[in-house]
DNA sequence: ATAAATGCAAAATCTTTGCTGTTCG
DNA sequence: CGAACAGCAAAGATTTTGCATTTAT
């Protein structure tokens, strides 16, 4: 099943009207490989249908949100930005040179959270790891390891 | 040491007039048990001297952000808060039922940090570990364990 | 048919900034 | 004295919302 009909399918399950501003949208995050913030779903949204409007976007991506497909982060102050809620967790590393996103995996990491957690006593609901990091050989192209 | 003082003379090393209207939010951030945003530590300045003005506060804080006096941190979106910059780092668990912060340490999260970036072919900057948690027995006097 | 969704513009929030007068050093 | 700082109000930036109209079911 591709991923934008199981998106679609989500939507369908919450009871959402799929209108023609919705499926643009979706097809829009169901292909994006980054993490775009409002300005940028609404910008390649308009290139595929220019009459979306920006308040639909914030709508739509807010309803997303709710429903659990849409996954916000602020990895910029002020700035939110979105990406499809994954299968399996993870967290990022933000390149602060050039602004890209590195997705990672560490389930020690996420093992000694929960431990912290119930040693306050606390279940954990949500967490964020964000590590803003520059590259080790700066300005350069960067060797594969 | 106060640490009030040592805050006063970080600021003196970096050539900041010592206004009255910075001695009292000084005072009030070097006071503060909690992680308070602009609005409070408004109100708090403001209730020592009402005549400090909210974009002083602004600018202050920004400048102490600068010099490494203050660190930023957004638990919620769209708002910042702040804390004094802690001699030894830590990170934060959010209760999402009373919205009070604890600080915990965990140095074998940061090096299970350090090496991801490292294997990414990156050094860390900085890093952000939120957690956001909700107390085991909710609504009740928390028994300690 | 009708409840939901859209577009537009206005409003709401949070933050920054231009300007003028004041103050620290 | 001169650069830095303060207050105020206006402007920016991002996000939300009221309202009239359109649309999906």
């Amino acid at each position: 099943m591709s991923k934008l009909a199981e998106i679609e399918r989500r939507c369908a399950d919450h009871k959402l009207r799929m209108t023609k501003q919705r499926r643009v949208l979706l097809r829009v995050i169901a292909q994006a490989k980054d993490h775009p913030d409002i300005e940028k779903l609404h910008r390649r949204t308009r290139f595929i249908d220019p009459t979306v409007s920006l308040a639909t976007i914030y709508r739509t991506v807010r309803l997303l949100e709710g429903i659990g497909v849409l996954q916000r982060h602020e990895f910029t102050a002020g700035r939110s930005c979105y990406e499809v809620t994954p299968k399996r967790h993870h967290d990022h590393l933000i390149d602060v040179e050039s602004g890209s996103v590195i997705e990672f995996r560490c389930p020690e990491i996420e093992r000694l959270q929960a431990e912290i957690a119930r040693r306050y006593g606390y279940r954990i609901i949500d967490h964020r790891l964000d590590i803003y990091a520059a590259p080790l050989q700066s300005s350069r192209k960067r060797q594969s390891s």
